[in-house]
RNA sequence: GCCCUGGUAGUAUAGUCCGGCCUAGUAUAGGCGGCUGUCGCCCGCCCGACCCGGGUUCAAAUCCCGGCCAGGGCGCCA
């Protein structure tokens, strides 16, 4: 099909904008077919843009010959631009309509296509990633990225408010210090060289220049796990402040739990809705579990789990149930625990880390930092990691290192407590996964 | 790395256990026709599929073996 150029038509109006207000002014709406009912005499189109949706409709005996033809060409998701006549029609959805003068094609889609963006016929997840630009169209995508979008610029605002410096460290990396998760080597010109998992140490290291900072960013994680919480690249959001213990920044967390729940409620009702999901506001303070308790607990429930081991994913389900919102778990064992993580004076075994638990998912770890150099350096010495490859971090130790504490959240974890959704890979908008590369 | 499950039109499913009744059913999308108030419009007609290879059998979507792909779980982790 010949496709028609925007030519000087501007958008004069978002769908939204489209009220029964401004009855019989002249409007110019661009966007998408989402839908085509066609009764004979008279056919309605759907026309969906970032905003919303506002329905056309076209009387064969109102239309002018051209457009009614023009209208009888188009099909789901074709790039419309429409210019007509607002009419306030109580018969209409959002009581009123627009009648066109004259359509524009500016781009047509190709059917059947591979998933119903009205969200009539479901999709599998495999289905719906394959043709993931089409499925973002969908009112479920829409909510959920919304959502998401909602959560960063929450976080963002708190994290500011309270006087947290937002960095960006890098992504590419010499070598695999932190022990602990597999990372993705690449080549590097004739190195080779490691894509971050954490932006951790450098973190830290900033709290020397700036005390308190926060840094929204990728991760990247080489586990071939292949479930419904992990993805390969991911987003972390981390703090890290000075002259701060355990404790304070555990109580950083869960208010920005209750300010991100607090506002995606009053700021996403409609998105919710579209979801079928209630996000409930967390009491504060939260439950603070110790390890120890946490063993009691589900030694009741005949899960035994031996003293300094980890907690498997079986026993975080039961622990889920008990304690369905949010909870932290502290007083690990400190050989839990990565290296930096403060062990407690009183009692070296027991370490100043905490998890973020939502339900069986864990949320966030974190906690008080090492920042005597010795320390940290036998700490590295006990977990076997090579001490030349902290030599720069080392070095920092050099510069005034102030005590230190922090955390970081999986932002799709987050999100998806927020949404409800099920599988991570949804929350993402182009996921990658142990088998999935592309799109 | 280990374990489990599945693969039927563009999409989602029925049929598979217990081989023949399958010329593979249904919904939706798509095509054509009809319909002037739809809003999951409606009605009629049409198009369109058993993942690949091998085996068993008179007969395979169905049973067996191998492969490929996918989903999920464990370990590890956010």
């Amino acid at each position: 099909m010949k496709l028609d150029d925007l030519g000087d038509w501007r958008r004069s109006h978002y769908t939204i904008e489209v009220t029964p207000s401004i009855d019989g002014e002249e409007v110019i709406v661009m966007g998408w077919i989402r839908d085509i009912r066609d009764l004979g005499g008279i056919r309605f189109i759907v026309l969906q843009d970032k905003s919303g949706k506002v329905q056309i409709t076209i009387p064969e005996s109102i239309v002018d010959k051209e457009t009614l033809k023009k209208s009888g060409l188009l099909h789901r998701q074709d790039c419309i631009a429409v210019k007509g006549i607002v009419r306030k029609m109580e018969r209409a959805p959002r009581g009123v309509e627009i009648i066109p003068k004259e359509i524009r094609i500016l781009g047509v889609a190709k059917h059947p296509l591979p998933i119903d963006v009205t969200g009539k016929t479901p999709a599998d997840i495999d289905v719906r990633l394959d043709a993931r630009v089409l499925d973002l169209r969908t009112d479920r995508s829409q909510a959920i990225f919304k959502i998401r979008h909602t959560t960063l610029e929450a976080t963002r605002h708190f994290l500011l408010g309270k006087g947290f410096l937002e960095v960006n460290t890098p992504k590419i990396i010499a070598s695999a210090t932190e022990g602990g998760a597999a990372l993705f080597p690449i080549v590097y010109f004739e190195r080779e060289a490691f894509l971050a998992q954490s932006p951790q140490l450098y973190k830290e290291e900033l709290t020397i220049d700036f005390e308190k900072v926060f840094e929204i960013g990728p991760a990247y994680r080489a586990e071939k796990s292949h479930t419904r919480r992990h993805i390969t690249e991911f987003t972390s959001i981390d703090i890290e402040e000075a002259f701060a213990t355990v404790e304070d920044v555990m109580k950083v967390a869960e208010e920005l739990m209750y300010y991100v729940c607090k506002v995606v409620r009053e700021k996403c009702r409609e998105e919710l809705r579209i979801l079928k999901h209630e996000v409930d506001l967390p009491s504060l303070p939260m439950k603070r579990l110790t390890y120890d308790r946490v063993i009691e607990e589900l030694h009741e429930r005949n899960v035994k789990i031996e003293w300094g081991k980890d907690i498997p994913t079986v026993a975080y389900r039961i622990l889920g149930k008990i304690h369905p919102y949010f909870y932290f778990i502290t007083d690990w064992p400190t050989k839990l625990k990565p290296f930096y993580i403060k062990p407690r004076d009183d009692d070296p075994g027991i370490s100043e880390g905490f998890d973020l638990m939502w339900s069986w998912i864990e949320i966030a770890s974190g906690g008080t930092r090492i920042h005597k150099r010795d320390l940290l350096i036998k700490r590295l010495k006990e977990q076997g990691l090579p001490i030349e490859s902290f030599k720069y971090h080392l070095q920092t130790f050099d510069y005034g290192m102030p005590p230190h504490a922090g955390w970081a959240i999986g932002l799709e974890r987050l999100v998806m407590m927020l949404t409800g959704v099920k599988n991570i890979r949804e929350v993402v908008l182009f996921p990658r996964d142990r088998f999935r590369l592309t799109p």
